[in-house]
DNA sequence: TTGGATACATCATATATCTATGTATATTTG
DNA sequence: CAAATATACATAGATATATGATGTATCCAA
C-alpha cells in the first residue's frame, strides 16, 4: 500500500476513468477493480470511496440507479455529459502532472550555485 | 497551475531530491528550481514550503545551517544520512506509484460485467 | 524613493483520505 | 447447519498537508 497521501488528487480521476471505460459501475465494484487493476498496491477504503462518489454526485458529475439485487439494493454510478468533459481534462491535467514530476525526479543538476 | 491536491504526498519527494542533488539548498531557491524545472507549472508557496521544511528537519531527514548574507540570515538545508535513505526509498514508492496509475488510466477494459 | 525581488515565518482555512464503527444480506466452508 | 467470509452500503471523527493571508525585513534597480 503506497503512502495514502499520493493518492490525494487521483481518486477522482480514477473514479472516473474507470466509469467511462465500463459505462457503469457500483461501488463495491470499483474498489475490486482498482484493486485488481494495481496489483493490490491501491485499496479504496469505503470512508474514501463512497464519500468521493457521493462528491461527484453533488457536483453532477456522476449520476446514481439504484438496483434491487435480491434483498440487496445497489447503486450504480454512470457519468453524466458534465462527467465525461471533466474526466478529459482531469486526465490531461494527471498525465501532464506525472511528465512534470518525472522531470523533476530524473533531473541531473549542478551542485554548485 | 495544478489542481492542489495533485502535489500532496509528492513535495516531500520533490524537496529532498533536490537537496541530493544540489547538496544544499535553500528555501527560496527551492521555490525557483521548481517552478524553473516544472515550467512554471508547480509554484511553491510559502506556507507549504517552509511547513514542509521544519518537519523534515523535526523528523531528522534534513539539517540546517545559517549562514548570514549581508544583513540576512539564509537557512542552507542538505540531506542527513537517513534523509539520504528516505529519499530512495520515497523515490521507489512514487515511481512505482506512478507506474500503477498510468496502468489505471490507460486501461481498456470490457464495458459488461 | 519606491516597487519588486529576496528571504524568512506563522495562523487560519480547506479539503481529502483513512480509521473505526455500524448495519445488513449473501455465499462459502467446515 | 453454523460460522466465517464476502458483499454492499453509510457516516463520524481523526489526521495530514497544501493554500491564502498576513507579517517582518533586506536588497537592488528604475
Amino acid at each position: 500500500m503506497y503512502s495514502k497521501e499520493l493518492l490525494k488528487g487521483t481518486l477522482s480521476i480514477i473514479i472516473l476513468k474507470l466509469l467511462d471505460e465500463k459505462g457503469r459501475m457500483y461501488g463495491y465494484q470499483i474498489t475490486q477493480l482498482v484493486k485488481q487493476l494495481s496489483d493490490d498496491k491501491i485499496l479504496l477504503k469505503e470512508g474514501s470511496l463512497y464519500p468521493a462518489l457521493h462528491k461527484l454526485r453533488d457536483d453532477g458529475l456522476i449520476v446514481v440507479e439504484t438496483e434491487n439485487i435480491g434483498k440487496r439494493v445497489r447503486h450504480y454510478y454512470s457519468l453524466t455529459p458534465k462527467g465525461s468533459e471533466a474526466k478529459k481534462e482531469k486526465e490531461v491535467e494527471l498525465r501532464d502532472f506525472i511528465k512534470t514530476i518525472n522531470i523533476i525526479i530524473t533531473s541531473q543538476l549542478p551542485s554548485y550555485e
